[in-house]
RNA sequence: GCCCUCGUAGCUCAGGGGAUAGAGCACCGGUUUCCUAAACCGGGUGUCGGAGGUUCGAAUCCUCCCGAGGGCGCCA
């Protein structure tokens, strides 16, 4: 921290800008100054602010008469009166700090001067769509990697979660500077690879020879015919008939006497990637890299972990099979990583694809996982760590499965079974903003209750709308001012601003940058869904108590500069969860 | 049995050491000569799952209990 010559004559230097990190040093060294004259504090003391909640409250407050009661032996309130004594005592910069108050069981309440809110509003107004924007990841490199469904069918709801997550996270990465990658990890060999070629081939063989028999599968409600070659565990999604089909349109029935599944498992993995890679274009989403597994075999990298492991006395035959001593990690079990089979269990080539993300050079990979990996991921970072890597910079956002809900029962979800509903039908009902914003608009740690029916009804009363209309509710009144040949004054005296309305509006918009700070530090996105929905509220409230066009010339450009702020934050908060902000509505 | 996540208004959820615990939905009433009524204004609810503990101060941290979901495979 530099120290900045604070100008001791008020008045003098009204356009200096003071960002709130800045009032808070300033106080912080005020403080300081006036704790050191009222005896030693406690060592572990640390001086703690915070925005009150309430804004009579004022715009920072501090607790340090509350922290140093049992210190002095005194009544906090007490303390804080003198505290506030000696402040003023100082003297404190007037243009920036206009009050000090103690108030409830002894916080210390400083108010900004009002030079402080329209500083920072000009601020937002200069930087316009860089505004939020910040530099904490700069020259970092990030990998976000999410989806990574392996393609055996289409997504469904609960891939979207992931897929929207995921994809916001990196957003709000990139916003804080990062340099960001995105990658769909996938396997497309092994046994569930194995049965969907199994299941396309049945599907075909059956087009292509009609007189094959059919049998019936499954029991009660489940129960379904299908063709007597038909593998056990096979895919009954309709999807698997469509790629026979149009593998007999293409070949008639020539493939019948294929000597592997070879051709049906290519054409399926295929049709199955392009329409995931469609649905995620649907949503927003452009993955950079995809990363097969395969490759982790190629490049014997998984091979090597286990070498290395095994030098490190982590990993051991045993019954044939490979083992990782996960117990010397705090588990109950071992773990198995290469079957007796010799083939490895998903856990060798995570470990050693994890180990190829910090090889390749990134400060940062984040994982997006549903709740049924939480157990297993510590696995992969132990693997990582004993492997001489940095496991810290491998970060697992975990989210809580979306449970569906059709009428009202719960759907249950199965790939195989083919009982789900697909992330393109969801957006086919609600829409694209929609299904991002609700997937977004939750913490990731709470179960997601999805009720279709409410969904397409709640549609025009969706939160979405309601911050997509207080942006074009903006352009509109743009639209309006053009029509009147408003003059606008883009210096305006934006101090005019004094109305509650005005002034908390203010308020909100500021706090923009802290929170994309905040919800890519913490990997939550819901808190800025959140945030916009407090930025709309404040908005309209404004809208409702202050005309723009039609007031006095200044006043109508201070207010229409105000619009303009708030655009900007919707439209970069919205650009932010990957959400349309449209013009008008 | 062990591990993880969660339990806050009628419902869905924010808040994760500080002041009077908040939104949306739902319910009732009002508002349009005025930049979009997809809106606004007003009306009221909480043993913050329970019990202890730490603290000046707990919905928030710790322990135990209860309840919901998930995980504990030579499945992914």
């Amino acid at each position: 921290m530099h120290d900045i010559p604070w100008p001791a004559w008020p008045g003098f230097f009204v356009r200096v800008r003071t960002s709130r990190l800045e009032m808070q040093e300033y106080l912080e060294q005020q403080l300081r100054i006036v704790l050191d004259g009222m005896g030693d504090s406690p060592p572990a003391f640390r001086l703690e602010f915070q925005p009150p909640a309430n804004p009579e409250h004022g715009d920072l407050a501090c607790n340090a008469a509350l922290q140093l009661a049992r210190h002095f032996r005194r009544a906090p309130r007490q303390i804080a009166e003198e505290i506030a004594e000696r402040l003023r005592a100082l003297p404190i910069d007037s243009s920036r700090i206009e009050g000090i108050d103690v108030a409830g069981p002894g916080f210390l309440n400083f108010r900004f001067a009002a030079n402080y809110l329209t500083s920072e509003l000009r601020e937002l107004l200069d930087r316009s769509e860089d505004f939020g924007r910040s530099n904490a990841g700069s020259g970092k490199k990030a990998l976000v990697e999410f989806v990574s469904a392996n393609p055996t069918g289409p997504l469904t709801v609960g891939h979207g979660r992931n897929a929207v997550l995921g994809d916001t996270i990196a957003s709000l990465l990139s916003w804080s500077g990062w340099e960001v990658s995105r990658e769909y990890y996938f396997n497309d060999a092994g046994r569930q690879m194995r049965i969907l070629a199994a299941s396309v081939r049945s599907r075909y063989t059956a087009l292509a020879n009609p007189s094959m028999g059919t049998k019936t599968i499954g029991s009660g409600e489940d129960k379904t015919t299908v063709p007597e070659s038909f593998p056990e565990d096979g895919y009954l999604g309709d999807y698997i008939v469509e790629i026979a089909r149009s593998l007999f349109d293409e070949h008639g029935a020539s493939l019948l006497d294929a000597d592997d599944d070879t051709v049906f498992k290519t054409s399926a993995e295929k049709c199955i990637f392009e329409g995931i890679v469609r649905t995620l274009a649907r949503l927003g989403i452009l993955m950079d890299t995809f990363f097969n597994e395969k490759s982790l075999y190629d490049s014997g990298r998984v091979w090597d972990v286990v070498e290395k492991l095994r030098e490190k006395g982590l990993a051991y035959d045993h019954e044939g099979a490979v083992w990782f001593k996960t117990t010397e990690f705090g588990k109950d079990k071992d773990t198995v990583l290469i079957k007796s089979t010799g083939e490895p269990t998903y856990r060798l080539p995570d470990i050693g694809y994890h180990v190829d993300k910090l090889e390749r050079g990134f400060d940062l990979a984040v994982d997006i996982f549903g709740a049924d990996h939480i157990a297993t991921f510590p696995d992969v970072l132990n693997g990582v760590e004993s492997l001489g890597y940095d496991s810290d910079k491998i970060d697992v956002v975990i989210y809580q499965f979306v449970t569906l809900i059709r009428g009202n029962e719960p759907v249950k979800m199965s790939t195989r079974k083919a009982q789900y509903v697909t992330l393109d039908e969801l957006m086919d009902e609600v829409g694209e903003d929609v299904t991002r914003f609700f997937f977004l608009m939750r913490s990731s740690n709470t179960h997601l209750e999805f009720d279709l029916k409410l969904a397409r009804e709640a549609s025009e009363k969706n939160p979405v709308f309601y911050l997509q209309y207080a942006h074009a509710r903006i352009c509109s009144i743009l639209r309006k001012a053009e029509e009147v040949s408003f003059e606008f004054d883009a210096q305006a005296d934006l101090t005019l601003l004094s109305h509650e309305a005005e002034s908390s509006l203010i308020k909100e918009l500021i706090r923009f940058p802290q929170t994309v700070s905040r919800a890519a530090e913490t990997r939550e996105p819901h808190r800025i869904a959140n945030y916009l929905r407090d930025v709309a509220v404040a908005f309209t409230q404004f809208y409702g108590h202050c005309r723009i066009i039609g007031e006095s010339s200044e006043l109508a450009s201070a207010r229409m500069s105000l619009a303009l702020a708030t655009r900007i934050v919707l439209k970069n908060g919205l650009s932010v969860l990957g959400i349309s902000a449209p013009d008008r509505m």
